[in-house]
DNA sequence: ATGGCGCGCGCAGCGCGA
């Protein structure tokens, strides 16, 4: 088994999808978890992936949120969203590629810490951990990959100091994802010596993206049977340089 | 710095993202 595995927030694949077919020729990815891709299912652009050589499965609405997953092979066991948590907002699509599961998932972002948006970011981690519990008990070979919303340590944050205790680095968010990591699953990132500042999401403001004010919020995270068969994982930060870029960089893992 | 950008919606300017 050879896995080119790849997570990428395009915000908007109607805007995006040039740039996203462009990837995939370059990247070559087996399979990718896309987030935000802000389309109806009827507006999915299925063909568009299919001449580009993907299969397709998705789970999206109108304006917010939408996720979906991109495969050279067809998928089995499709299922969207989280199993006993009824959710309006499409954030979770999962699928099964030979022996292995693939969970796509989209976080809240939780606007602030302490509004309603951040206690139901926290109350979806919890169901997602509950499931995935189950999930890592049927699928030895399991990845959870996707744009989380949380910067799990200040080593991915720009400026600790300034972020402190904001959405995307408070402790009970870092809890809710080490909450996953304490079921088995590794950070694929981090199996590996990076370089320092690395990060994959950039505000469209202030420059950020120039001044690599970045945090690492989009993660590969891997079950042992995969993590001990992953080889590489980086960040590509070259989609991020183009015009109209989306915000968040693609995280893509090799596995063998 | 506490705005600034970019998206969708829809046709002005707002809600939202992170």
């Amino acid at each position: 088994m050879r896995l080119r595995l790849a997570t990428w927030n395009v915000n908007s694949l109607r805007v995006r999808l040039p740039q996203l077919t462009g990837w995939l020729a370059a990247a070559r990815p087996d399979l990718v978890c896309l987030q935000e891709t802000k389309l109806e299912d009827a507006r999915f652009p299925r063909a568009d992936l299919q001449a580009a050589g993907y299969s397709a499965a998705f789970a999206g609405q109108k304006t917010y949120n939408g996720v979906a997953l991109l495969s050279r092979a067809p998928l089995e066991e499709i299922g969207a969203g989280i199993p006993g948590f009824a959710d309006e907002q499409k954030r979770v699509i999962a699928g099964t590629l030979g022996r292995t599961r693939v969970v796509c998932v989209y976080a809240p972002n939780g606007q602030s810490v302490g509004s309603d948006k951040y206690a139901y970011k926290l109350a979806w981690y919890a169901a997602l951990r509950d499931w995935l519990r189950d999930e890592l008990a049927r699928h030895a070979r399991l990845a959870l990959a996707g744009d989380f919303n949380v910067a799990p340590e200040d080593r991915d944050v720009h400026d600790p100091v300034l972020w402190q205790g904001q959405v995307l680095c408070s402790e009970p968010e870092r809890a809710a994802l080490r909450a996953l990591l304490e079921l088995g699953l590794a950070d694929a990132f981090r199996l590996f010596p990076q370089p320092d500042k690395s990060y994959s999401w950039w505000d469209y403001r202030m420059l950020a993206f120039r001044r690599n004010a970045g945090l690492r919020i989009d993660h590969v995270l891997l079950s042992p049977e995969l993590a001990k068969r992953c080889s590489a994982c980086t960040i590509d930060k070259a989609p991020r340089r183009l015009e109209r870029p989306s915000d968040h960089a693609p995280v893509i893992a090799a596995i063998s």
